[in-house]
DNA sequence: CAACCCAAATTGTTGAACAATCCTGACTTT
DNA sequence: AAAGTCAGGATTGTTCAACAATTTGGGTTG
């Protein structure tokens, strides 16, 4: 029966390259996480997942140490690795980042005329998402607005780190029992925010930014406390 | 041959503890990178160095896996792991990272009378280490006051990018065949911008630091460009 | 019911093996 | 002599099997 998991898993997963087994397991398990398919704070035993991917041991042990670098998941010596389950502290850095980064990247980006109509296309569609009540596809739009704000300051490694902040956002929304909405009132935010950086008024954006970020975070935090595990 | 070499250079670094070898390999690795043993675009190879330094391939090969991660080293499938050699575009992306983050910690950071004491403890060894000559300690207390900078955010996230960013600095250094006299006059600066931050100036102090990174990044592009490769 | 201890399972690490890929240097060809 | 090519040797990629060290889960005992 494992082995014919494994050939199921493995075919799922074919047709992309053969891109160095290690890196390709490391974006297999990376994307299974993202999708909540591997739950916060599951283990990921060695054994089941090597015979389940049809990958050697040796090499599942090197996309784990990729994936703990970018602390997709933790690892415990002795204990094996799991995937990661962000908790208050957690949430707390993360506003820590956010808070930094994107009001900067909005008061010292270059922002671009196709970098504008991009944001409006995403506002666009996350202000469809609420009408339709999609809340995947409103914490999408979400999401990307945020990763596009960032990519105004064009640094590959602060788009980098807020992937990985938003990735550990993610897990923070899988790992609670009962999602609420919490995306359809910060849409309006949104659209306020792209509208200052059309108009050029950057320091009004960062302000706002400052401010959207304070409240998300006293919500999420609100959430998590209410949520006794 | 090989054999005495690998003892020597393990009992070199014994006397830590055996804490999980692949982690402790890596962080071997690092530091032997940081300090220049190791030259950016030299090829490590994977039998020589597992034998030098008493692990199993497999190991080492967990041990290449974070590094890659950090970008302290680069993997070129099916050719090996070479130290990261940045140029050009690399500094680039190094201050486009720092133009972000330090201002943004400047102005929006938590600036306690611990931190302030710290950065004045700082600029007085850099200022010592200027009249004495001393070119790396005054390189080291450069990036220890930048360090602390973006300790003011906070951010344990933001710490490690920055000390990577950093550590890419330092390679830059050991790549460069004649190292100029890069850091004396910033050291005025560094003065400066402590002064402005004890006057709780925070956007001046962040306008210097972006008009200080610009010329940094100025000057060393200018210097990676006269170095003809 | 707490403390202990043993056996089973899991992780940590190694060594050897083999396929796939690359590099080198000699050999041809023009 | 310059350029192309082709074996073969070296290196990386990956797997497998094994064993030590550690954790885990019971079951026994006081």
């Amino acid at each position: 029966m494992a082995i014919e998991a494994a050939t199921e898993l493995e075919s799922a997963t074919a047709g992309a390259e053969h891109a160095h087994t290690a890196a390709w397991i490391a974006t297999v398990l990376r994307s299974r996480i993202a999708a909540g398919e591997l739950t916060p704070g599951s283990k990921l035993s060695e054994q089941s997942l090597s015979t389940a991917l049809g990958v050697s041991r040796n090499t599942l042990r090197e996309a784990f140490s990729t994936l703990a670098g970018e602390s997709v998941v933790t690892k415990i010596p002795n204990r094996g690795v799991f995937v990661a389950s962000p908790g208050a502290e957690e949430v707390r850095e993360i506003y820590r980042v956010r808070r930094m980064i994107e009001p900067a990247a909005a008061l010292w980006g270059e922002v671009t005329p196709e970098v504008l109509e991009n944001m409006e296309a995403i506002v666009q569609r996350a202000q469809a998402a609420r009408d339709v009540g999609s809340v995947p596809d409103m914490a999408d739009a979400n999401q990307a607005l945020h990763s596009a704000v960032v990519g105004l300051a064009g640094s590959e490694s602060l788009r980098a780190l807020m992937d990985r902040v938003l990735a550990e956002m993610r897990l923070v929304f899988h790992a609670m029992a009962s999602a609420p909405d919490f995306h359809s009132h910060y849409v309006d935010r949104n659209v306020l925010l792209v509208e200052r950086l059309r108009a050029g008024k950057r320091e009004e954006a960062a302000a706002g930014l400052r401010d959207y970020l304070d409240s998300a975070e006293a919500e999420l935090l609100g959430h998590l406390a209410s949520e006794a595990s």
